[in-house]
DNA sequence: ATGCACCCTTAACGTTGTTAGATTTAACGA
DNA sequence: TCGTTAAATCTAACAACGTTAAGGGTGCAT
């Protein structure tokens, strides 16, 4: 019977966890109070705290679900697929999860990756050094990816945050920018600093840069990769 | 005598700002209370806001000093320094500067950036199109480099932040990677995470990516850019 | 001396996360 | 059927937060 008063519960944390998301969507981070999802959810604030330590705990479990449930399912490259559009692919739709929730970065910033996220990073490790890449090349590479990932994420939320007040206008930010010819033109010839288009060029150069060291270590060693890699299951999962 | 006034004032501006530095190093953002600033300074909590109008100003100009008044001071690339040794230069010094202070990250994300930000971008641009690059081209490296910065650091602050309990001690960090060889065995090789050595790897990668830009647009037309900027002076501060 | 701008005070309001303790609800064994 | 027990929520309250209102002193200028 414990088993069933645990499930009992769990279901009730999900509900939680999801009128929590859903509050977080309509007003953002500071508007997510205890009291508020309380009244959401028909109960007084206190009932909350039956079923979460505090409100960390609360938040904590927010990103696991944003992060793995919603998360992207991927698996190894496709036949055909190359690893390069494989790895854009991934971070694109990362980036798309994390602006399906308001302040999702802000949220989940400060969180350590779960299960999921450790063991996707292990299965992209295992496809990289497959393809010839040594271990540590694709860690830096998956590093450089996340923290643009984040930083990106984290700039495009804070100014959607403050509203389409002032950046958002293109006039008034021209206007601002006319003291700085080269941004100016910059500006007028990319359509703003938080386009899909700057993403994907961001994305595009670390890609590069990957590329670069993939080549310089194929030629110090010829082929495939694979060094003294001891556990050498791809690690599907 | 306006003039006096105003500068008075300023004054007490910038100690009441220096405090609220200094409070911020030593208990993070949440310790940073108008209340215990006041108390600092030997006052009452409403007396701030005669010299500003809410907290969020006070933490603006917090910002502002970070970024420009203690940022990095830089100047085009000296003589026979290259493009990509000084930029990789100027962010590495924008991380040391940020990591100067507790949840810098935190705290300046949201914030535009300030005329000292732009001028700084702006003459980056040039000295960039001077080298041959596209403008466009110039914008998306910076762009990439800088959420690179932000999201490293976010990251890096956020581990700082909840103490050196779990992953900065090396063996819990390396038992809980047990189910995930490839990236434990990536940690072992590369030493966590958040190393300087992460860092300038990730920068590495994106003016990897950018060295490749440059040399596809200058095939493309032989030599050096500038191609049809309107503001084309240099635009030195 | 009067008035005014500057700088700070006390008192309070509404809201937040959180705790303590009483109370309801439902299920189970005697 | 009664009493016990655990689960789930309630009411009441606390300390701390940002912020506002209203006013009290300075000190300089007219």
């Amino acid at each position: 019977m414990n088993v069933v008063k645990l499930s009992t519960v769990a279901l009730e944390r999900d509900k939680i966890v999801a009128t929590a998301l859903r509050l977080l969507d309509e007003g953002g981070l500071e508007k997510l109070t205890l009291r508020r999802l309380a009244a959401e959810l028909g109960v007084q604030a206190p009932a909350l705290y039956w079923h979460f330590k505090n409100k960390q705990e609360l938040l904590d479990e927010m990103t696991e679900v944003i992060t793995v449930h919603e998360g992207p399912r991927i698996g190894p490259p496709a036949e055909g697929e190359t690893w390069d559009a494989w790895l854009a692919e991934w971070v694109r739709e990362q980036r798309r999860v994390l602006n399906s929730h308001r302040d999702s970065v802000r949220l989940t910033a400060g969180t350590h990756p779960g299960q999921g996220m450790l063991s996707t990073v292990d299965m992209i490790l295992g496809s990289l050094t497959q393809v010839g890449f040594a271990v540590e090349d694709a860690m830096w590479g998956v590093t450089a990816l996340s923290s643009f990932l984040g930083g990106f994420v984290l700039e495009e939320q804070a100014d959607r945050e403050r509203g389409s007040g002032e950046w958002s206008q293109f006039h008034e930010a021209l206007e601002i920018l006319a003291p700085y010819p080269h941004l100016r033109e910059a500006m007028i010839r990319i359509g703003g600093p938080q386009s899909q288009d700057a993403f994907d060029h961001g994305v595009a150069l670390i890609l590069e840069g990957m590329r670069a060291r993939l080549a310089a270590s194929s030629d110090r060693q010829e082929g495939h990769g694979d060094l003294e890699v001891e556990g050498d299951r791809p690690a599907a999962g």
